[in-house]
DNA sequence: ATGTGCTGCAACCATATAGTTGCATCACAT
DNA sequence: ATGTGATGCAACTATATGGTTGCAGCACAT
């Protein structure tokens, strides 16, 4: 199972380059330099970005003699996703007894 | 429907004082003040934090009197989750698809 | 052997962010 | 009328972050 802290994770996905980023991976996998030539930023920069995907579980990178790439990692993004859900609903639900009560039923 | 942009939301979830206050408000609605009573930090660091979660559409305030309370929106968080699930399966699709090419089926 | 292209590391800069303190102000209750 | 408790605004500090340039090192192909 992919159960990193739930934190990082958003925080990594709150940054428009980082999803340039993984809009651009999406196309297939690609190293750092290779990114570097689609985006309007230098390498190093979306290699810190990487990192910072990487940490938060987001993609995976593999090495392919002399380059790195990275991968996107869907399953990541879906458990995210499924755990927003459930934090969401739990609030709901609450809100929605807040209001049976309120209502008298 | 809560369309807020996308980006801005997960940046508001990415800090884990924000999670706290959002849990906080789990317990009912409650004014920066009130909250600063229950959180290791000052009222004033909060009121930027709640100013945050508003601006991403997490929280709606409410004036009761003289305070201003704060209420968590569960729906936005649903309604994020439920985006970010579509794009997580988008990305599954892809890597379904490219290994179905992989594996000559 | 050597040049080319990719990674890795470090220093540096500017801005944004998380937090603080201090003070003015406004509303409510006595 | 006045005190109390809430918000609102401003200034300030420290650190994190997004970005840059420059350079060293390593792997691959000719």
């Amino acid at each position: 199972m992919t159960t990193s802290t739930l934190v990082p994770v958003f925080a990594a996905l709150g940054d428009e380059t980082r999803w340039s980023i993984l809009a651009a991976l999406g196309e297939g996998d690609a190293s750092a330099s290779a990114l570097a030539g689609s985006l309007p930023v230098t390498r190093q920069a979306i290699a810190k970005h990487l990192a910072v995907l990487q940490e938060a579980g987001l993609v995976e990178s593999l090495r392919v003699g002399r380059e790195l790439r990275y991968r996107v990692l869907g399953a990541q993004l879906s458990e995210t996703a499924r755990r927003l859900e459930s934090i969401g609903n739990e609030w709901d639900r609450r809100l929605s007894a807040i209001k049976r009560i309120a209502e008298g039923l």
